[in-house]
DNA sequence: CGATTTGATTATATTATACAACAATTAACA
DNA sequence: TGTTAATTGTTGTATAATATAATCAAATCG
């Protein structure tokens, strides 16, 4: 609670307020507006979470119509690119753990926009599909996603490479 | 539950199971190991999240001894930068809601590595400082990262220019 | 002075992620 | 062949990250 530790605060508050505000503004290192990175600054981690939240940030922005979050984007276009494939080898291929991956399959079939169906030979598997409504869906989403949010990134990026830069994150990621 | 879906699946079970596998071997376009990402393939992104996660994953087994989240140690950084920096220009400065930091700070504030202090001139803020084994501790845990974990992304980056990357992402999150 | 704003906090909800356990099924193998 | 081991989808649960509304004290401003 705030209570609990304002016990201790008064004591500065009633004798040296507005002269500590003078005399202290000398020493405190940064009273001002500029804030520096420190350490942070050359740290591949800190960029490139910055710059992941932005994009994804943007990609919700443009998915809004769409009411569909990167994660879900990113099974619908694995299912449309490999119909038939397994539950587990969807949710292997994106990292999601099979368990996480249920809900998010779940509310994609509740949507109508993908199915499971019984998978040949295997009675535990279910083989995974898309709709004709998902197929529609995505392929409008991705043309959205082109036409405003990928395109978006390249002008931001200006001059820079952009399959360059994919190269470069494709290194990072095979860390894993 | 399972049962709860089993009850439509035997149709497919007891009858046409063998014979389904042999004719839908055909049709299915993905019963073999090469997985394709789609549309996916091109999302910025996408291979940004990816990257990120692997970063992040090796950060966290990089400060495994230190006890330390990514999250931890860009507070420490930007204190340890900016010392008497009041809470909120902490936070805001991470891009971290001012109520979600209360309790990152309160663990690091209980860990005695940072601490809150009466802030000259508005006893309404705090100004935070690191405690002198907040200090040491910073320090170690930067050069460990350093030595490790920048070292290794930088060796996977191989020739590429790692600081010409980090401009490409502060593009990026410039969006935001 | 009174109204509004700001700073820190709490409470709460959602999403992402991880792990353990389980039942049904399949694979391995002695 | 029959028992054991591994796989698949699922549930339950726990934690972390993130977002919002509301609260309270303190500062600011007309």
């Amino acid at each position: 609670m705030r209570t609990t530790r304002n016990v201790t605060k008064p004591k500065t508050a009633s004798s040296g307020a507005e002269s500590a505000a003078g005399t202290e503004r000398e020493f405190a290192t940064n009273g001002g507006n500029d804030i520096s990175l420190g350490c942070l600054e050359g740290l591949l981690g800190y960029s490139l979470r910055r710059a992941q939240l932005a994009v994804f940030q943007d990609f919700l922005h443009c998915m809004k119509d769409f009411d569909l979050r990167p994660a879900q984007f990113s099974v619908l276009a694995i299912i449309g690119a490999n119909p038939g494939l397994k539950q587990s080898r969807v949710s292997e291929a994106l990292g999601i753990n099979r368990a996480n991956f249920v809900a998010l399959l779940d509310e994609l079939e509740q949507r109508k926009l993908a199915r499971r169906a019984a998978a040949p030979g295997d009675r535990r598997s279910n083989a995974l599909y898309l709709t004709p409504k998902g197929e529609v869906f995505l392929k409008e989403a991705y043309q959205h996603l082109i036409a405003q949010h990928e395109r978006r990134l390249e002008e931001a990026l200006g001059s820079t490479n952009k399959q360059l830069l994919l190269e470069q994150l494709g290194k990072l990621a095979a860390l894993s």
